[in-house]
DNA sequence: GTCTATAGGCAGATAGAC
DNA sequence: GTCTATCTGCCTATAGAC
């Protein structure tokens, strides 16, 4: 174990910050979760983050740079609209599936938890935890979603000028539309314990997003 | 004021256990908020709701019914399918629009609070919550996005069958799907702060439902 | 029914040694 | 960088008087 590594100790704290997040929400974890899972104290993580809203801004800024990047990928190896946004949808729904304690180290049997439950986008979550942010997470949250929104208008608005895509109004309610449809879903799936109902829910817009359909 | 009203006392406890539910989430008050803005202590709000449980389930129960009546209400007033639909979209959107602080006597300026925020429909926000949810209130949010989910789907199979409504899938994915997007909204449209964007993502969803549509 | 008083625990955060 | 130790404040909850 390197102990002295900052961008690894940062990294994993961020890992487990963000499992944590994406289950329990941004007030539904603490310092001291964090450093049973990492395996250090408090104060060492005060250390990387001095606040909590440090940590915060660096876990949704994390976060948005990655699905910044699978987004460029899907424009770069997809071939068209449909397919982008299928990608799109698979890559919230990898979301879903992965394991709430898919890293760190510890967090065995949960002593006094209600349960365990699946992930939900980063996103999802700090907007349901919107009234309870710091202003500069508050920040990082609206420009994740004015991000993806801004994402998905564009590529619907390519598929309808390719003429393969088909829908009414504008391409910037359609995405708003789309973006909240699979956010929704993922929290009524989780709600539900069942990961279908996300795959339901994204087939269905996607389908009524199809030229011949409706 | 009288002093000696237990139903009095619990239904106010439950307007401003409600209201900050939907802005702040299941852990994002507590029993001395609520003894602030009811004008009692906490200790009298444990005397009707002995735990925190009790107050979640009865509070998810309580807006459950009162969805419940409405959307029964838009059965017995509403001629067809398509306006059943924006009835219960219009619903939703008053949650939106309703001050936060809309009742209770206290809490004028907040103190230390980052800012005021838009209500969120309460199934959505103990959705949020779900991880941290005591076992009781868990069942009670599924019951709320089950009830809501069926009541889409017989309206949605019903306007198929008038061919007031056209789209692909069953109607329960649709209905899914439908849910889905308007709480989604809801999230989406408080982050941006602007109403307007749960407007545009219902009237879409709406739109796309149209028999010529698509 | 509502109160005062208080328990026992966890939260975010800091000081200062190593 | 990480630690021990500690502060202050809030949380849910209970005991017992009125």
């Amino acid at each position: 174990m390197p102990p002295a590594d900052p961008t690894h100790t940062a990294a994993a704290i961020l890992d487990a910050a963000e499992a944590l997040a994406q289950t329990r929400g941004y007030n539904g974890f603490s310092y001291r979760d964090l450093a049973a899972r990492v395996g250090i104290t408090t104060a060492s993580i005060h250390y990387h983050f001095p606040g909590k809203a440090d940590l915060g801004v660096a876990l949704m800024t994390r976060y948005g740079d990655a699905v910044r990047g699978a987004t460029a990928d899907l424009d770069r190896r997809r071939p068209d609209a449909p397919s982008r946004l299928r990608g799109y949808a698979a890559l919230l729904e990898a979301v879903l599936t992965t394991p709430a304690d898919a890293d760190a180290g510890a967090a065995p049997a949960a002593p006094a938890a209600p349960a365990p439950a699946a992930r939900v986008c980063l996103g999802a979550m700090l907007a349901s935890d919107f009234a309870t942010l710091p202003g500069p997470v508050r920040d990082a949250v609206r420009t994740f979603v004015d991000e993806n929104v801004r994402w998905l208008a564009r590529v619907l608005a390519e598929g309808r000028a390719a003429g393969t895509l088909a829908f009414p109004g504008t391409p910037a309610a359609a995405a708003t539309a789309l973006f909240s449809a699979l956010e929704g879903a993922m929290l009524v799936a989780r709600a539900a314990g069942d990961a279908g109902r996300y795959r339901a829910a994204a087939a269905w817009v996607l389908a009524a997003l199809a030229p011949a359909a409706a």
